[in-house]
DNA sequence: GTCTATAATACGATAGAC
DNA sequence: GTCTATCGTATTATAGAC
């Protein structure tokens, strides 16, 4: 009767590969609307149903859980622009840039939760040995796929990045908390952003 | 002999002005370098060379010390843009665009340490509940400014505000500390941006 | 105006049971 | 695979002297 749900859907055992995603997810998240320091591993451990100490055992550190947080991110953001780009060069690719079919991916990413302001999160902690190094290195990774992978000259791989720190920002300020707040979304990015946190 | 001195220069016994401009030019270097949970306030007592229950005495609490911070670099921003703008319009205005001097005055702010990385770290609190509507508040003051002081049409503002946020991320990150991350700013920005910090 | 000493708490991490 | 109990430490804030 136990062994009939596999599905990885709020049970009390699960194996350690669904377990480790299901605390990425709930980390994401947490992280990503606390930073790296002001979110407390017992923060992740209640959003993912299971207790603090677990949380630990399971990724050996909070350092270590948050690299694994934005290496995730990260990865999930080149995912979406290869996907992109390949479904746009398979088609006629109307115009000669390949950002605009970029922009409508990151975008989509914001219904996955926590995955830029997680990125972003991390983005400010240069000064970390540890966390500012990954921080550029994953800064970095993006720059090059533009650059390299997509073919966008600097300047245009820096208006590119530019919005989507803009969209970063706005974000991580939840700026849709604010009526006025709103109204700069509605001018900014349409309703593409208009997403209140569920707290 | 010591009545003579009376210039703010690391002095045993300030002015409470004094020692109050001193604690925040500390408070805005760390608050942007590790952000306002990661900052402690004995970090910004070190780097103003006071000891740490003298900070929380003069401000009464972190949180407090954190909104005088990010008050004032919200104010540093605000009249670097309203001295460029009316420069601007004292000359000849040669483009009908006012964007290309406010971002000048932007890059000049970078000499004054901790006012981009201050107020971005603000706008990645949103989540909390003081300090998020305060940076929200300070975002929507400079949007404002934007919009209806330099009478930027919505596209210009969003355009503007996008790669003022690209030059806080890269602060943040500190890029200049990784030789890939120079080659970025480089081709990013030029060389206005190719500042290490002192540590 | 500024310090030392310290209280109070929150947090990451470990030990060990089941 | 997961929990409870707990240690050690870092940090904000207060009390009170000079």
């Amino acid at each position: 009767m136990s062994s009939m749900t596999s599905a990885p859907v709020a049970e009390r055992r699960m194996s350690a590969a669904d377990r480790r995603d299901a605390i990425l997810d709930a980390a994401s998240v947490v992280f990503g609307e606390r930073g790296y320091v002001g979110a407390t591993t017992d923060q992740v451990a209640r959003a993912a149903g299971i207790s603090q100490p677990y949380v630990v055992r399971m990724f050996g550190s909070k350092e270590a859980l948050f690299l694994a947080v934005i290496d995730r991110a990260k990865t999930a953001v080149l995912e979406a622009f290869r996907s992109a780009l390949e479904g746009w060069r398979e088609e006629g690719s109307p115009t000669g840039d390949p950002s605009c079919v970029l922009g409508p991916a990151y975008f989509e990413l914001v219904r996955e939760r926590g995955v830029h302001t997680s990125l972003m999160q991390a983005f400010m902690q240069g000064s970390d040995p540890v966390v500012g190094r990954a921080a550029r290195s994953g800064f970095l990774d993006i720059w090059r796929f533009l650059r390299e992978e997509a073919g966008l000259d600097a300047e245009t791989a820096r208006l590119f990045l530019a919005d989507g720190m803009l969209i970063n920002v706005l974000l991580g300020l939840e700026m849709a908390r604010d009526p006025a707040g709103q109204e700069l979304l509605a001018q900014t990015f349409g309703d593409k952003l208009d997403v209140l946190p569920p707290a």
